[in-house]
DNA sequence: ATAATCCCGACTATTTTACTTGGTTTTCAC
DNA sequence: GTGAAAACCAAGTAAAATAGTCGGGATTAT
């Protein structure tokens, strides 16, 4: 179980997705403006979370993603490692002979610390995620930002910007 | 507390001084030998060692390096942070500022899991780690192997065969 | 038809890790 | 006092991973 700030961002953009579910499908520029992860970037990790399970697509206008699975059934460690692939540590990696064939000094230790890693971010769930008081907190904040690029002219300056920014280039 | 390879060629490297206590001070060269990690990487590993005080070097043949502390007071954790400098995930470093100024959605998990890592790092010491079986059993076939090379003509070949590798560059 | 959206592959930039090179000092042994 | 063994030091390189870019499809609601 490796800890990268890859992993991070598939947390940050899972845990979007289910606090909306129930909502519309959530599009990926949506997460990207919000968690401010660029878009392509996204494209890449959801390529991934899909191809583990654990989201589903819609395209076309009106579409985005979606949890493919319950919240409740979804822990983090699962979305963690659908982005990770490799979750071996160099040397070490699982396998016992990460020495000449024979096991380092350190190896049990490593083993045994991955495990509680493991151990902690598999008994959380994305719904017990969305639960917690501090993420409905940040989570408001974020809607009432949402709302406003909704409404008002926010969005339209966002991707006014972002052509600009395109042409210059 | 980051977990790479990097901290744990440090742990690695420093049980390897915790086993040979008592005895003639460590050379990097032959940790560098029985942990199979280069002369050179170690050399920047135990610069930082030493800033941290973890350990002692003494210079001159014969010489070599020694724990600077009672190997019961000096944790995993301790030693992990002596080399990797900035222990921040990369946002989410502490601060709690990490979006906007804002707490990001995953920021209390990450400092949960963080904390708890710290935690069982900083619980364990190199004292323990030499008690334990599994690194008594190792240690003895290592030294059996250092043995060999000190006896035997090992090392000289290992030597020589370095020096034509030099020549042939 | 058009625009929104997912989908896909290849490419680039940045950072980190791991290692190299080529020294200089210090100190022991002879 | 010379030579060799070691720590010490600074600068560079190589490879890998992370993060992000670019340019296009393919689908589908309106």
């Amino acid at each position: 179980m490796r800890l990268t700030t890859k992993g991070r961002y598939a947390v940050t953009a899972m845990l979007d997705l289910a606090l909306q579910e129930g909502k519309r499908p959530v599009t990926l520029q949506d997460i990207a403006v919000n968690q401010e992860i660029s878009l392509s970037y996204l494209e890449q990790l959801f390529a991934k979370l899909r191809k583990a399970g654990l989201v589903r697509g819609t395209r076309g206008p009106g579409g985005g993603y979606r949890l493919a699975k319950k919240m409740d059934s979804i822990s983090i460690a699962e979305v963690i490692s659908a982005v990770d692939e490799k979750a071996d540590m160099t040397r070490c990696g699982g396998q016992s002979d990460c020495l000449d064939g024979e096991k380092c000094l350190t190896h049990e230790l490593w083993m045994e610390l991955s495990d509680k890693i493991f151990e902690f971010l598999n008994g959380i769930t994305l719904g017990e995620l969305v639960r917690r008081p501090e993420v409905i907190a940040v989570a408001e904040r974020q809607e009432a930002v949402r709302e406003g690029l909704r409404s008002g002219r926010l969005k339209t300056v966002v991707v006014e910007a972002d052509a600009v920014i395109g042409t210059l280039k």
